[in-house]
DNA sequence: CTGTTAGCGCCTTCAT
DNA sequence: ATGAAGGCGCTAACAG
């Protein structure tokens, strides 16, 4: 017996000042609340989490489904990783916790959801590998869950979103290209069916177009995104004819690959193929030449997210729509195409 | 309102007849039974956690603690997903759900955890990446949590762990890097203070002492887990005279560094520097030679570990300690060490 | 076989 | 400023 009750009798009072003292009510005496606040931690007294939810009708939690056992989960993981760091900085200023709900990839992710919304163990889920049609959004919304996805998608309503801005970076990417001379620029798109994936590969589409540049689905390529995928896309781009004179990597996670194999054609990146890696990360600081790609604050968006997700049970008009914008940070894997 | 007061009302029962229908209980007639679980479909009644953990005592979940923010959980994070999915599976037929819980690399582990037993929203705890003093595990035991550590520790006491055997994996890498003839065997610790590091080196000491090979402890790197932590062993390796003939991972994920920096260098992983990583990996199935490594059956010790963690509760008595065997997997990257 | 009742731990309203 | 009591949703013991 560890509980609120044991406390109030430890200190001869009440169940429910001890309450309004911990909770920091009005109608304590000060004396009382310090004596309290005292004795709870000196007893390192926790109010039951099952009774506290029971009884506000809430859990103070939030949850963030991740697929386990998906190759993608794999590269994405530093990346969420230092996501959920700061999405908990935020929530712990919130009195929220953030518990990861692994979703395993043979599940049916609705059924999955399903439970944890009939369970009511969190307050508001975050979603993530938003699909072109998600029928995960349209559950939610029906259920009435507040969520937030991480990732647009084509399912309609007006449901809460933060994503990365891969159309502007495509486009961004293919212009700082086409600006040195480019003209044939190869894509890697992920070959998972995400959201991301068409936005991603419309965005270069519009910018290929716009700037006249060649335009060829062959160019287009869906790979895992992992090393061995970045090594699968120079293979690629080695056999095709023309060679295109750059590649577009949908994320840097990649590059390690790319490197690897356009070293063994005794290629050399930069002077050989232009790379450009989506997100710089300092954990790739070690290729040589260093891998030009677009800066993104983690800090920054998971604090971001963290607030959007709290903002869910407070404001369910009005939701998020953020595309966050990533600048272009110019390295020595990008130059002017080889004279043919 | 989906409760089941609602629930019994619509079908015109008492609330126990209907808990006692939904819960299998005897003294429920057939044809009752029938209709309340067939209400409840319909009608996607769910049980409230919260109500359901108050009133059992228990909350029917696991909680696994990870570390976020880290950089070491990088290249770890793989191997854990799919760690993760195999215990889910057990855990889902024991109607046990699991949840990851991300303490903060910059937060206190202790203050987290004794966080998270107060609250008591998880019946055990699973912790990972044990210390060799690991004040985590006398507080678990002291508080009464149940709790499996992935992990030994030299923190006294008969708590449960499950660990794999880096003392094996060491000597007998060791022992079929002697039969080739190596004698100078270089080795890759984490360079973080977890236990592992240091049975791995203990392993690999004793091994060396054994076969008689050179002993030096400017042979044993510390380095970050990681492809760059590779490309760093790689780079040591190269300038230590005379130079190491093989070279022994503590994981995987480090090889494609060693390979790139040894490849710069004009060298040949097996050829000229035998490399044995730690676990076999099929995502790095590109590496060529091919990386060899002891073969690791992830599903298997995950249902090893969610079971372990689901039989916490039941017997406290006799807990769990479990080596996981690993068996030798050879590949052409060992090779008898090049004539000096 | 079914209904009633008590109570898990907590917070909140109402009474004092 | 404090205590008493009710009830969140659920299950388990008991009564019928």
């Amino acid at each position: 017996m560890t509980g609120i009750k044991a406390l109030a009798r430890h200190l001869d009072l009440s169940i429910g000042t001890v309450s309004r003292a911990l909770n920091d009510k009005a109608d304590v005496s000060p004396a009382t609340r310090k004596r309290v606040l005292a004795a709870a931690r000196e007893l390192g007294y926790r109010p039951n989490h099952s009774g506290r939810a029971l009884r506000q009708g809430r859990t103070s939690t939030i949850g963030l489904v991740l697929e386990t056992g998906s190759p993608a989960s794999l590269a994405g993981d530093a990346f969420f990783m230092q996501l959920i760091d700061a999405m908990q900085e935020t929530f712990s200023a919130a009195g929220t916790d953030l518990v990861l709900l692994p979703c395993r990839s043979a599940d049916d992710p609705i059924e999955f959801l399903r439970r944890q919304v009939g369970r009511r163990m969190v307050d508001a889920l975050v979603i993530t590998a938003t699909r072109r049609q998600d029928p995960r959004i349209a559950m939610l919304v029906e259920e009435g869950m507040p969520f937030l996805a991480l990732g647009r998608s084509g399912t309609p309503g007006d449901w809460p979103w933060i994503d990365l801005d891969f159309e502007g970076v495509a486009d961004r990417a293919v212009a700082e290209l086409a600006a040195l001379g480019h003209r044939r620029i190869a894509l890697v798109a992920p070959r998972k069916e995400v959201n991301l994936a068409h936005v991603w590969m419309d965005g270069y589409r519009a910018a290929i177009r716009r700037h006249g540049l060649e335009e060829h689905e062959g160019l287009m390529l869906r790979l895992s995104v992992s090393e061995n995928g970045g090594r699968q896309a120079a293979e690629a781009v080695l056999g095709m004819d023309p060679r295109p004179t750059a590649l577009l990597l949908v994320s840097e996670m990649m590059a390690p690959g790319v490197y690897a194999r356009l070293g063994e054609a005794g290629l050399e990146p930069g002077r050989d193929l232009s790379v450009i890696g989506f997100r710089r990360n300092p954990q790739l600081g070690f290729l040589r030449p260093e891998l030009a790609g677009f800066a993104l604050d983690l800090r920054a968006l998971g604090t971001a997210v963290g607030e959007a997700a709290l903002g869910l049970a407070v404001s369910p008009a009005d939701p998020v729509r953020l595309v966050w914008p990533m600048d272009y940070v110019p390295a020595a894997s990008v130059r002017p195409p080889p004279a043919e």
